[in-house]
DNA sequence: TAAACTGGTTTCATTATTTGAAACTTAGTT
DNA sequence: AACTAAGTTTCAAATAATGAAACCAGTTTA
């Protein structure tokens, strides 16, 4: 049903999660009690992903973790696919502008994932950060991005959501959740309000292309000790220039030599 | 035969492999070109790949690019499976002592991935060079993890190496570079002597398990500017320390909490 | 010492999926 | 209106995936 199911690639690649979802190198026996196949059927997929080197295998420990393959992919797609490189300079920019930690997201099914972070007080080694997910009815990003989304890719989004109760201004509904999403998209902006973490704030933007596509969202994060929402609010103006200039960017940006054969 | 071919999952990824190959989004029809599957077969793994995520689709542009969904399994791969996490602090400490570039280095396949680099003077950004590979036979990490590769490893991956020049120390041969493997495991350590890039040199050593299997490497960088071989050759010791201290820390690792269920 | 177990690996007939040539559909030319 | 290029769908034949069961170490228990 959602999301899963084409195939035997698709299979295989739920086995390549559930791999990676264990923080830890794993036993086979352990995948195996997890696991919705039988075990001839779930050590043929280890094998061949292992083969791949999408998994690697610790014949001393005989367990398996993700490959090292990944790593090299990854790069190619934190290259190609997320506006990180792109927005860096941007970024730089806008973190020292603000003297605030500023985040880049995209959305990755009903997840937010960072695919960039700039801290401007210590900067944080990133690959710790970048490919780091987090949920997206909660956190300024999140939301941001979710209130420009087209409704028919909304609605799923929505019921994936788990609507935990972090904080006591948590979204624990998709009504309220909805509603907020509509102040946001009247605005061009939203607040994270301790929703996730007490104490933590920030606004967030979105980052669209010019049909209007939902590329990214921009967030800048402080805490209720420095700043307050209005104080975050204020600097607006400030990070939607960053945002446009990053949409720019993109859209100049694919094709650098298209080639001009035949 | 070597690497690819298990069944479909493997013609996807090879698919996977040919778009990150790419460094910009690719259009279906330059995929085809370059692809040894008819349209309808090509077409139907780029459906199921970008279903899973694992590739983008830019629905303006009619483009494929990697998918968000490798950043995330990316960074629990270089959690889980590389040796960053576990030996950042070490890393860390170890630039700051020989005040020196450290690169952290694994193998794959045939190509050498720096899953970790810190710089003492300018901390580059991590994920620009975590996940970067480069050649084996030209590099201080890729020649002291080769040296320590069981034969039957290591022929394969002497086959596969371009042995392309870039500068006049270049070994262009298996048999010279086979010659200086030898050296390598008898002194425990290697240079690159100009190797890949005039002017930069550098010492690496491997990390090892216990068992003497190849876990990775690590080198610390200069220029013929800055010091020359036997300058870094006098921080081999030092180096070592913490090649040792990594492959303790990783032995001690894995399994962090095992269960003790039935 | 044997018998039972645990964790992993292989077999093989059955079943389901993948395959790809060709037909079709747009959207853009000439 | 006829032609092209790029992308998408169909469908019978070919191929690959499936999983119950058998097998093979090592370990533990009796």
């Amino acid at each position: 049903m959602a999301g899963s199911g084409d195939g035997t690639v698709g299979k295989a690649l739920e086995v390549l999660d559930q791999v990676a979802s264990f923080a830890r190198p794993v036993r086979f026996s352990e995948l195996l009690e997890t696991s919705p196949y039988p075990k001839a059927t779930l050590y043929r997929f280890v094998q061949t992903l292992t083969n791949q080197r999408m998994l690697s295998y610790d014949p001393d420990r005989g367990t398996y973790a993700p490959g090292v393959r990944l790593v090299r992919l990854a790069h190619a797609a934190w290259q190609t696919a997320s506006l990180a490189p792109l927005a860096r300079a941007q970024i730089d920019q806008l973190s020292a502008d603000v003297g605030e930690t500023v985040h880049l997201a995209q959305l990755d099914h009903a997840q937010v994932i960072y695919v960039d972070k700039r801290n401007a007080a210590n900067p944080v080694p990133m690959f710790s950060q970048a490919g780091k997910v987090g949920p997206a009815y909660c956190t300024g990003v999140g939301k941001a991005m979710m209130a420009y989304l087209p409704d028919a890719e909304l609605g799923p989004v929505l019921e994936q959501q788990s609507y935990h109760r972090f904080t006591d201004t948590t979204h624990t509904s998709v009504d309220s959740l909805r509603n907020e999403l509509n102040d946001i998209r009247s605005n061009g902006y939203g607040f994270d309000r301790e929703e996730h973490e007490p104490g933590i704030i920030c606004v967030a933007l979105p980052i669209l292309t010019e049909t209007g596509r939902v590329l990214g969202a921009l967030s800048v994060t402080s805490t209720t000790a420095r700043t307050n929402l209005a104080g975050l609010e204020s600097l607006v103006p400030r990070i939607k220039t960053t945002a446009q200039a990053i949409s720019q960017e993109a859209s100049n940006w694919h094709f650098p030599a298209a080639a001009t054969n035949t």
